[in-house]
DNA sequence: CCAAAAGTGTTGTTCGTACACCCATGT
DNA sequence: ACATGGGTGTACGAACAACACTTTTGG
């Protein structure tokens, strides 16, 4: 069998949405290369592994594996970077693997969820990870209900028009996306209780339903802030 | 630096249309495992190569590197797979990679393109990189150009057509879907030459133009023959 | 002339957008 | 009473589906 021999790896893009603000969990890195750099949290695929499992092991790791018991959070293979420069100890490739989690408590150590316009300079190739990560969530929003992996298991449909609003840096009119997201079977369950205590009428609370498709999808609209 | 080694590969879902078929490139083994079962081409990556080199290099192998030259082919990711017991051999990741090309002359040697409906039993894990790239194909014609990748580099709007109707197994309006993809912008570019010798009206000649994107995208419908 | 394929016009319906309007609560 | 946010009704326009119709070739 001819051909190098690689390490192989899996960085996570978890993004979680934080007031109002689409995050990305980040790691301090505490040996070289890149030391004291931020880098997306991973790990390197053990023997019996297969990738997905090894994701979802850093994953479970990284953020605390209580909390991950009770989340419904999403978790996607992303894309291969495997270019023979990206680490400078030898030939390692890395699968991207993307995660949409609701907002969690602070992670332990040296991890913090950063909003991700703030993140630049990320050690080895994990810029473009992100990047490539951000804009599949971002694409997902339009013709997925994956927006709903990003709240609570109990949600308000303003919960959720403020998850499209903050992955896209746009605004929704309120109106037209109550009608949207109600109307489509599947994607909203709701339940017996309301929210008190807040300003205004109390709003209808909902869980997740079984749809995944969203047809027709939402519309996403050019940015109005481009940079 | 800690994690077990692995070979990595590139395997390549090569599809063409052919004879209003969408058909795949396929290899028959000619060694052990699988020996003579029919596989995705593809081969291990090398010293000094990213993964879309290793791919480049061998689409152009199999496909024979003097049309790739003249050929506007799509090729792009499609994703990666590491299965502990995937081959027989030992740990090997591979890496999907899915081309869309005009239909080509018949390969040489143990190479085939068959329809895809026909194809089961390939070896390795073949049978779902397989079908994977046919539904990433499938949902990407929807709301990209791409479907023009399986022109060659003149056609006419019903040769587009006859891509869609292949690929979807649907059938397409004529009539609606000329208007369709002529009004857009960026789609099509009309050549100054036209079509002689057939039956009917002679059609416009067109090439590809710069549009990637196809907003609004074209619906596909629930498919006639189920399975 | 007729068949066949290319291409245009028209009509009804569906769906998104914009916005007027009502509902239910806290202060 | 009034501000605030939740939620419904409605009018306008864009885009699609269906299909009648015209155009241009070969036989």
């Amino acid at each position: 069998m001819r051909g190098n021999l690689f390490a192989v790896a899996v960085d996570l893009v978890v993004l979680t949405v934080r007031r109002d603000q689409l995050c990305v969990l980040l790691v301090r890195r505490g040996e070289r290369p890149y030391e004291s750099h931020w880098s997306l949290p991973g790990g390197f695929v053990q023997a019996d592994e297969d990738l997905g499992d090894t994701a979802a092991r850093e994953l479970a790791t990284q953020t605390g594996a209580a909390t991950q018991d009770a989340v419904q959070g999403h978790l996607e293979q992303l894309a291969g970077y495997a270019a023979p420069d990206r680490d400078p100890r030898g030939r390692v490739l890395s699968m991207g693997y993307l995660a949409l989690l609701p907002d969690l408590p602070d992670p332990q150590g040296a991890a913090a969820f950063l909003p991700v316009e703030d993140v630049y300079g990320l050690a080895f190739d994990h810029d473009r990870i992100l990047a490539d990560g951000v804009e599949r969530a971002r694409a997902k929003l339009e013709y997925t209900t994956l927006a709903a992996a990003f709240c609570p298991a109990e949600f308000t449909v303003s919960d959720l028009r403020r998850v499209y609003e903050a992955v896209w840096r746009t605004e929704i009119d309120p109106r037209n996306f109550q009608r949207k997201v109600t109307s489509t079977p599947g994607f909203l369950i709701p339940t017996a209780t309301r929210v008190t205590g807040g300003r205004g009428r109390p709003p209808q609370l909902f869980r997740r339903g079984p749809a995944t498709a969203l047809h027709p999808p939402m519309l996403r609209e050019p940015l109005p802030v481009p940079v």
